[in-house]
DNA sequence: AAGACTAAAGTCAGTTAAGGTCAAATGGAA
DNA sequence: TTCCATTTGACCTTAACTGACTTTAGTCTT
Protein backbone atom coordinates (compact mmCIF):
# COMPACT_ATOMS: atom_id res chain seq x y z
CA UNK A 1 0.00 0.00 0.00
CA UNK A 2 2.90 2.31 0.68
CA UNK A 3 2.54 3.98 -3.55
CA UNK A 4 3.13 7.57 -3.61
CA UNK A 5 -0.46 7.90 -5.54
CA UNK A 6 -2.44 6.17 -3.27
CA UNK A 7 -1.08 8.72 -0.61
CA UNK A 8 -1.55 11.68 -2.92
CA UNK A 9 -5.18 10.48 -2.77
CA UNK A 10 -5.71 10.14 0.09
CA UNK A 11 -4.33 13.62 0.94
CA UNK A 12 -6.84 15.05 -1.93
CA UNK A 13 -9.55 13.90 -0.65
CA UNK A 14 -9.53 14.56 3.36
CA UNK A 15 -8.97 17.94 1.83
CA UNK A 16 -11.81 18.39 -0.20
CA UNK A 17 -13.67 16.39 2.36
CA UNK A 18 -12.51 18.99 5.45
CA UNK A 19 -13.38 21.68 2.82
CA UNK A 20 -17.03 23.89 3.62
CA UNK A 21 -17.42 23.36 -0.11
CA UNK A 22 -17.38 20.30 -2.08
CA UNK A 23 -13.79 21.18 -4.21
CA UNK A 24 -10.20 22.14 -3.37
CA UNK A 25 -7.53 23.77 -5.16
CA UNK A 26 -4.28 23.35 -5.08
CA UNK A 27 -1.08 23.92 -6.91
CA UNK A 28 0.27 20.89 -8.76
CA UNK A 29 4.39 22.10 -8.58
CA UNK A 30 3.90 22.65 -4.71
CA UNK A 31 1.89 19.37 -4.35
CA UNK A 32 4.74 17.55 -5.89
CA UNK A 33 6.94 19.32 -3.55
CA UNK A 34 5.43 18.11 -0.93
CA UNK A 35 5.63 14.56 -2.34
CA UNK A 36 8.83 14.41 -3.45
CA UNK A 37 7.45 13.41 -6.83
CA UNK A 38 7.20 14.59 -9.95
CA UNK A 39 4.45 17.14 -10.81
CA UNK A 40 3.22 14.83 -13.62
CA UNK A 41 2.20 12.17 -11.37
CA UNK A 42 -0.20 14.87 -9.33
CA UNK A 43 -1.91 14.30 -13.25
CA UNK A 44 -1.50 10.77 -12.90
CA UNK A 45 -3.16 10.78 -9.67
CA UNK A 46 -6.18 13.12 -11.06
CA UNK A 47 -6.62 10.50 -13.98
CA UNK A 48 -6.30 7.51 -12.15
CA UNK A 49 -8.57 8.26 -9.34
CA UNK A 50 -10.26 11.73 -10.02
CA UNK A 51 -12.32 11.03 -13.01
CA UNK A 52 -16.13 11.82 -13.95
CA UNK A 53 -16.35 8.42 -13.49
CA UNK A 54 -15.07 8.64 -9.75
CA UNK A 55 -17.43 11.79 -9.33
CA UNK A 56 -14.82 14.25 -10.05
CA UNK A 57 -14.54 17.57 -12.07
CA UNK A 58 -11.15 19.01 -12.86
CA UNK A 59 -10.90 22.40 -13.58
CA UNK A 60 -7.21 24.05 -14.28
CA UNK A 61 -5.39 27.01 -15.39
CA UNK A 62 -1.83 27.00 -16.59
CA UNK A 63 0.55 30.21 -16.46
CA UNK A 64 1.35 32.31 -13.84
CA UNK A 65 -0.77 32.02 -10.65
CA UNK A 66 -2.31 28.38 -12.46
CA UNK A 67 -4.08 25.99 -10.21
CA UNK A 68 -5.69 22.82 -9.95
CA UNK A 69 -9.47 22.55 -8.60
CA UNK A 70 -10.97 19.35 -7.73
CA UNK A 71 -14.85 19.37 -7.59
CA UNK A 72 -16.64 16.65 -6.07
CA UNK A 73 -19.76 15.98 -7.94
CA UNK A 74 -22.68 15.03 -5.70
CA UNK A 75 -24.86 11.91 -7.58
CA UNK A 76 -28.40 13.66 -6.93
CA UNK A 77 -31.65 11.65 -6.84
CA UNK A 78 -32.66 13.18 -9.30
CA UNK A 79 -34.94 10.99 -12.24
CA UNK A 80 -32.17 10.53 -14.74
CA UNK A 81 -29.82 8.82 -12.46
CA UNK A 82 -30.02 5.79 -13.57
CA UNK A 83 -29.28 7.11 -17.55
CA UNK A 84 -26.21 9.17 -15.80
CA UNK A 85 -25.04 6.19 -14.79
CA UNK A 86 -25.50 4.54 -17.53
CA UNK A 87 -23.73 7.22 -19.87
CA UNK A 88 -20.89 7.56 -17.55
CA UNK A 89 -20.14 3.36 -17.73
CA UNK A 90 -20.35 3.74 -21.84
CA UNK A 91 -20.45 0.53 -23.39
CA UNK A 92 -17.18 -0.75 -22.20
CA UNK A 93 -15.22 0.34 -18.41
CA UNK A 94 -12.10 -1.12 -16.77
CA UNK A 95 -12.49 -2.72 -13.80
CA UNK A 96 -10.82 0.02 -12.15
CA UNK A 97 -13.08 2.78 -13.22
CA UNK A 98 -15.92 0.25 -12.07
CA UNK A 99 -14.78 0.09 -8.91
CA UNK A 100 -14.60 3.94 -8.62
CA UNK A 101 -18.22 3.84 -9.72
CA UNK A 102 -19.09 1.61 -7.02
CA UNK A 103 -16.91 3.49 -4.45
CA UNK A 104 -19.17 6.81 -5.62
CA UNK A 105 -22.27 5.03 -5.53
CA UNK A 106 -21.24 3.86 -1.67
CA UNK A 107 -20.36 7.10 -0.29
CA UNK A 108 -23.82 8.11 -2.15
CA UNK A 109 -25.01 5.48 -0.08
CA UNK A 110 -27.04 4.45 -2.93
CA UNK A 111 -25.76 0.47 -2.62
CA UNK A 112 -25.25 -0.94 0.70
CA UNK A 113 -21.13 -2.02 0.91
CA UNK A 114 -22.66 -5.74 0.50
CA UNK A 115 -24.65 -5.04 -2.50
CA UNK A 116 -21.10 -3.16 -3.79
CA UNK A 117 -19.07 -6.78 -2.20
CA UNK A 118 -21.33 -8.46 -4.86
CA UNK A 119 -21.12 -6.20 -7.87
CA UNK A 120 -17.61 -6.00 -7.51
CA UNK A 121 -17.09 -9.89 -7.70
CA UNK A 122 -19.44 -10.06 -10.95
CA UNK A 123 -17.16 -7.01 -12.34
CA UNK A 124 -13.82 -8.98 -11.91
CA UNK A 125 -11.66 -10.64 -14.71
CA UNK A 126 -12.25 -13.56 -15.95
CA UNK A 127 -9.23 -14.34 -18.12
CA UNK A 128 -10.02 -17.98 -19.49
CA UNK A 129 -13.22 -17.36 -20.46
CA UNK A 130 -13.85 -13.89 -21.72
CA UNK A 131 -10.75 -12.20 -23.81
CA UNK A 132 -9.59 -8.77 -22.86
CA UNK A 133 -11.65 -6.08 -25.08
CA UNK A 134 -14.64 -8.44 -24.65
CA UNK A 135 -14.24 -8.36 -20.55
CA UNK A 136 -14.75 -4.43 -20.68
CA UNK A 137 -17.82 -4.56 -23.08
CA UNK A 138 -19.17 -7.26 -21.10
CA UNK A 139 -18.09 -5.74 -17.65
CA UNK A 140 -20.09 -2.44 -18.87
CA UNK A 141 -23.36 -4.43 -20.09
CA UNK A 142 -23.23 -6.16 -16.26
CA UNK A 143 -22.99 -3.50 -14.42
CA UNK A 144 -24.94 -1.16 -16.00
CA UNK A 145 -27.67 -3.85 -15.73
CA UNK A 146 -27.00 -4.60 -12.04
CA UNK A 147 -27.48 -0.44 -11.22
CA UNK A 148 -30.28 -0.52 -12.95
CA UNK A 149 -31.78 -3.49 -11.36
CA UNK A 150 -31.17 -2.29 -8.03
CA UNK A 151 -31.73 1.40 -8.23
CA UNK A 152 -34.61 1.33 -10.58
CA UNK A 153 -38.08 1.95 -7.66
CA UNK B 1 5.69 -34.53 2.57
CA UNK B 2 8.91 -31.47 2.43
CA UNK B 3 7.90 -30.24 -0.70
CA UNK B 4 7.71 -26.41 -1.24
CA UNK B 5 4.37 -25.91 -1.80
CA UNK B 6 3.34 -27.61 1.61
CA UNK B 7 6.21 -24.93 3.42
CA UNK B 8 4.57 -21.58 1.56
CA UNK B 9 1.50 -23.28 2.73
CA UNK B 10 1.91 -23.81 6.71
CA UNK B 11 3.79 -20.22 6.57
CA UNK B 12 1.24 -18.33 4.82
CA UNK B 13 -1.71 -19.87 7.44
CA UNK B 14 0.71 -19.43 10.61
CA UNK B 15 0.94 -15.95 9.26
CA UNK B 16 -2.65 -15.11 8.99
CA UNK B 17 -3.80 -17.22 13.08
CA UNK B 18 -0.93 -14.89 14.01
CA UNK B 19 -2.25 -11.77 12.59
CA UNK B 20 -4.63 -9.69 14.77
CA UNK B 21 -6.97 -9.64 11.63
CA UNK B 22 -8.29 -12.37 9.41
CA UNK B 23 -5.99 -11.74 6.80
CA UNK B 24 -2.28 -11.03 5.50
CA UNK B 25 -0.68 -9.25 2.92
CA UNK B 26 2.39 -10.33 0.93
CA UNK B 27 4.38 -9.81 -1.70
CA UNK B 28 4.91 -12.53 -4.41
CA UNK B 29 8.32 -11.96 -5.40
CA UNK B 30 9.73 -11.44 -1.87
CA UNK B 31 7.98 -14.58 -0.78
CA UNK B 32 9.38 -16.21 -3.81
CA UNK B 33 13.19 -15.38 -2.95
CA UNK B 34 12.16 -16.37 0.37
CA UNK B 35 11.33 -20.15 -0.08
CA UNK B 36 14.16 -19.91 -3.05
CA UNK B 37 10.75 -20.17 -5.49
CA UNK B 38 10.27 -18.96 -8.61
CA UNK B 39 7.21 -16.43 -8.09
CA UNK B 40 4.39 -18.27 -10.09
CA UNK B 41 4.95 -21.34 -7.25
CA UNK B 42 3.05 -18.65 -5.00
CA UNK B 43 0.24 -18.98 -7.61
CA UNK B 44 0.12 -22.47 -7.23
CA UNK B 45 -0.01 -22.77 -3.90
CA UNK B 46 -3.10 -20.28 -3.66
CA UNK B 47 -5.03 -21.75 -5.95
CA UNK B 48 -4.55 -25.23 -4.49
CA UNK B 49 -4.75 -24.38 -1.14
CA UNK B 50 -6.34 -21.04 -0.43
CA UNK B 51 -9.07 -20.89 -2.56
CA UNK B 52 -12.97 -20.42 -1.56
CA UNK B 53 -13.23 -24.24 -1.32
CA UNK B 54 -10.96 -23.86 1.55
CA UNK B 55 -12.44 -21.16 3.39
CA UNK B 56 -10.08 -18.18 2.07
CA UNK B 57 -10.44 -15.48 -0.66
CA UNK B 58 -7.18 -13.81 -2.52
CA UNK B 59 -7.08 -10.19 -3.73
CA UNK B 60 -4.37 -8.98 -5.24
CA UNK B 61 -3.25 -5.68 -6.87
CA UNK B 62 -0.55 -5.53 -9.97
CA UNK B 63 1.91 -3.10 -10.70
CA UNK B 64 4.30 -0.55 -8.27
CA UNK B 65 3.13 -1.76 -4.64
CA UNK B 66 1.44 -4.28 -5.51
CA UNK B 67 0.42 -6.96 -3.23
CA UNK B 68 -1.51 -10.21 -2.83
CA UNK B 69 -4.25 -9.73 0.77
CA UNK B 70 -4.94 -13.75 1.53
CA UNK B 71 -8.56 -13.45 3.65
CA UNK B 72 -9.24 -16.58 5.75
CA UNK B 73 -13.57 -16.39 6.31
CA UNK B 74 -14.62 -17.17 9.31
CA UNK B 75 -15.39 -20.63 10.40
CA UNK B 76 -19.20 -20.95 11.07
CA UNK B 77 -21.65 -22.53 9.56
CA UNK B 78 -21.64 -20.35 6.53
CA UNK B 79 -18.56 -21.52 5.64
CA UNK B 80 -19.70 -24.73 4.90
CA UNK B 81 -22.44 -23.59 3.38
CA UNK B 82 -20.21 -21.72 0.54
CA UNK B 83 -18.52 -24.91 0.29
CA UNK B 84 -22.08 -26.72 -0.34
CA UNK B 85 -23.47 -24.04 -2.57
CA UNK B 86 -20.31 -23.78 -4.91
CA UNK B 87 -20.25 -27.57 -5.26
CA UNK B 88 -23.73 -27.09 -6.20
CA UNK B 89 -23.13 -24.94 -8.81
CA UNK B 90 -20.31 -26.38 -10.44
CA UNK B 91 -18.51 -25.17 -13.20
CA UNK B 92 -21.45 -24.30 -15.48
CA UNK B 93 -24.92 -23.22 -15.00
CA UNK B 94 -27.73 -22.12 -17.27
CA UNK B 95 -29.51 -18.95 -16.26
CA UNK B 96 -32.73 -20.63 -15.30
CA UNK B 97 -30.45 -22.97 -12.54
CA UNK B 98 -28.97 -19.54 -11.25
CA UNK B 99 -32.11 -17.79 -11.07
CA UNK B 100 -33.62 -20.92 -8.73
CA UNK B 101 -30.74 -21.09 -7.10
CA UNK B 102 -30.85 -17.22 -5.87
CA UNK B 103 -34.58 -18.06 -5.28
CA UNK B 104 -33.42 -20.54 -2.32
CA UNK B 105 -31.14 -17.80 -0.61
CA UNK B 106 -33.92 -15.69 -0.47
CA UNK B 107 -36.29 -18.29 0.95
CA UNK B 108 -33.20 -18.75 3.24
CA UNK B 109 -32.98 -15.27 4.31
CA UNK B 110 -29.28 -15.52 3.56
CA UNK B 111 -29.86 -12.36 0.49
CA UNK B 112 -32.10 -9.91 0.69
CA UNK B 113 -34.26 -9.37 -2.20
CA UNK B 114 -32.38 -6.41 -3.78
CA UNK B 115 -29.14 -8.64 -3.43
CA UNK B 116 -30.78 -11.43 -5.47
CA UNK B 117 -32.00 -8.77 -8.00
CA UNK B 118 -28.65 -7.34 -8.55
CA UNK B 119 -27.12 -10.96 -8.60
CA UNK B 120 -29.71 -12.21 -11.12
CA UNK B 121 -28.74 -8.91 -13.65
CA UNK B 122 -25.29 -10.86 -13.42
CA UNK B 123 -26.07 -13.96 -14.79
CA UNK B 124 -28.20 -12.73 -17.69
CA UNK B 125 -27.70 -13.82 -21.09
CA UNK B 126 -24.85 -11.55 -23.10
CA UNK B 127 -25.48 -13.26 -26.75
CA UNK B 128 -23.45 -10.78 -28.23
CA UNK B 129 -20.45 -10.83 -26.03
CA UNK B 130 -20.05 -13.94 -25.00
CA UNK B 131 -20.53 -18.00 -26.67
CA UNK B 132 -23.45 -19.86 -25.20
CA UNK B 133 -21.32 -22.62 -23.63
CA UNK B 134 -18.67 -19.88 -22.48
CA UNK B 135 -21.48 -18.23 -20.57
CA UNK B 136 -22.60 -20.91 -19.02
CA UNK B 137 -18.93 -21.26 -17.48
CA UNK B 138 -18.82 -17.71 -17.06
CA UNK B 139 -21.99 -17.28 -14.67
CA UNK B 140 -20.88 -20.73 -12.91
CA UNK B 141 -17.41 -18.50 -11.90
CA UNK B 142 -19.28 -15.38 -11.38
CA UNK B 143 -22.12 -16.37 -9.08
CA UNK B 144 -19.85 -18.12 -7.12
CA UNK B 145 -17.76 -15.39 -6.46
CA UNK B 146 -20.80 -12.85 -6.03
CA UNK B 147 -22.43 -15.47 -3.19
CA UNK B 148 -18.59 -16.05 -1.69
CA UNK B 149 -18.68 -12.02 -1.22
CA UNK B 150 -21.80 -11.68 -0.03
CA UNK B 151 -22.37 -14.22 2.65
CA UNK B 152 -18.63 -14.32 4.25
CA UNK B 153 -19.00 -12.42 7.81
C1' DA C 1 0.94 47.17 -28.33
C1' DA C 2 4.54 43.86 -29.28
C1' DG C 3 7.82 40.96 -27.92
C1' DA C 4 10.50 38.70 -24.45
C1' DC C 5 10.49 36.47 -20.28
C1' DT C 6 8.65 33.74 -16.56
C1' DA C 7 5.54 30.71 -14.29
C1' DA C 8 2.58 27.72 -14.26
C1' DA C 9 0.04 23.17 -16.04
C1' DG C 10 -0.51 19.32 -19.89
C1' DT C 11 0.99 15.42 -22.69
C1' DC C 12 2.94 11.30 -23.83
C1' DA C 13 6.04 7.85 -24.54
C1' DG C 14 9.20 5.17 -22.08
C1' DT C 15 10.91 2.71 -17.80
C1' DT C 16 10.29 0.17 -13.66
C1' DA C 17 7.75 -2.70 -10.58
C1' DA C 18 4.79 -5.52 -9.52
C1' DG C 19 1.39 -9.75 -10.13
C1' DG C 20 -1.03 -13.37 -13.67
C1' DT C 21 -1.25 -17.17 -16.97
C1' DC C 22 -0.19 -21.23 -19.18
C1' DA C 23 1.95 -25.06 -20.72
C1' DA C 24 5.86 -27.96 -20.46
C1' DA C 25 9.07 -30.57 -17.51
C1' DT C 26 9.72 -33.17 -13.43
C1' DG C 27 8.87 -36.38 -9.80
C1' DG C 28 6.63 -39.49 -6.76
C1' DA C 29 3.10 -42.87 -5.57
C1' DA C 30 -0.19 -46.43 -6.71
C1' DT D 1 3.58 -47.41 -16.18
C1' DT D 2 0.30 -44.13 -15.43
C1' DC D 3 -1.49 -40.45 -13.11
C1' DC D 4 -1.51 -36.52 -10.43
C1' DA D 5 0.81 -32.99 -7.84
C1' DT D 6 4.61 -30.10 -8.05
C1' DT D 7 8.00 -27.17 -10.07
C1' DT D 8 9.72 -24.16 -13.58
C1' DG D 9 10.17 -20.49 -16.97
C1' DA D 10 8.68 -17.85 -20.89
C1' DC D 11 5.57 -14.45 -21.85
C1' DC D 12 1.56 -11.16 -20.63
C1' DT D 13 -1.02 -7.44 -18.23
C1' DT D 14 -1.49 -3.83 -15.11
C1' DA D 15 -0.05 0.05 -12.20
C1' DA D 16 3.20 3.41 -10.83
C1' DC D 17 6.64 6.59 -11.89
C1' DT D 18 9.76 9.68 -14.72
C1' DG D 19 11.36 13.29 -17.76
C1' DA D 20 11.62 15.68 -22.05
C1' DC D 21 8.92 18.55 -24.53
C1' DT D 22 4.63 21.44 -25.31
C1' DT D 23 1.07 24.81 -24.32
C1' DT D 24 -0.97 28.57 -21.94
C1' DA D 25 -1.21 32.65 -19.14
C1' DG D 26 0.57 36.45 -16.86
C1' DT D 27 4.28 40.17 -16.46
C1' DC D 28 7.75 43.16 -17.74
C1' DT D 29 10.28 45.94 -21.29
C1' DT D 30 10.51 48.91 -24.88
Amino acid sequence: MSNISDLIEQYLKSLISNSPRDFVEIQRSQLAVRFSCVPSQINYVLTTRFSTGHGYLVESRRGGGGYIRIVKIPLDQRAGLILDISELIGDAISQNDAEGMLGRLIEEELISLREARIMQAAVGRYPQLVEAQTQEHLRAAILKTMITAVLRD
